[in-house]
DNA sequence: TATATTTGCAACCAATTGGCTTCATTTAAA
DNA sequence: TTTAAATGAAGCCAATTGGTTGCAAATATA
């Protein structure tokens, strides 16, 4: 079974859920009451993203929080910085066109 | 059919595509050769990728030259950015304790 | 103690996915 | 012109996915 972190973060019901317990935990009946699907779903959904650490439970009486590992999103930050150094370099050398441009034009 | 930038950077196949590219228009064929698989299936996934804008095409004879739409990486990026900012936070709330605990050392 | 609430898990199902094979089209080379 | 190369698209198939229902376990409440 495929359980990374790309994989997890592909759907959107899932995306939804990462952002609503950014700032606070939540249960996963309070999580549901947040979408038009079943609590059953939520609960599979919580699964998957527990399973590659992208949240975390948290017992509490009968309830279980669950709350954000945020650090766990830097992964998908390294990944992204590859690519971001290109896009930088590339703007830089827009950036220098253009400033020769402009020194040609004077 | 959904075609988001999340869905087609979640398969492990098209990430390194995306790498591989990242620096220099490939073919098909010559994409292929990097892989343990048929070209049939990277022109499958050159076209999910070029669906959502992540890819290029570029005819040139009878080849066609993908390149790699480095700026569509930053919808990524602005994603993980409301997050980065929550642990950035949090780096500083640590931050803080940490240096109070200094100040009381001392 | 008996009942209600919160939850995870298993089983099932339809839709989607990723890979493969085959085929048609376009372009370059012999 | 004939042949070879490069490619996309269609069809097929096994595996995976996301959702649902039903059930059992644990905890709180009456």
């Amino acid at each position: 079974m495929r359980r990374d972190i790309f994989q997890a973060i592909a759907d959107p019901t899932r995306r939804a859920i990462i952002t609503l317990i950014a700032l606070q935990a939540m249960t996963p009946n309070a999580i549901a009451d947040n979408f038009h699907t079943t609590r059953q779903s939520v609960s599979k959904h919580l699964r998957i993203l527990t399973e590659c650490e992208l949240v975390k439970p948290e017992q509490q009486g009968r309830e279980i929080y669950y709350s954000l590992q945020v650090n766990k999103m830097k992964e998908i930050d390294t990944w992204v910085d590859q690519f971001r150094k290109i896009w930088e370099t590339r703007f830089e050398q827009l950036d220098k066109v253009l400033s020769t441009m402009k020194k040609q034009k004077k």
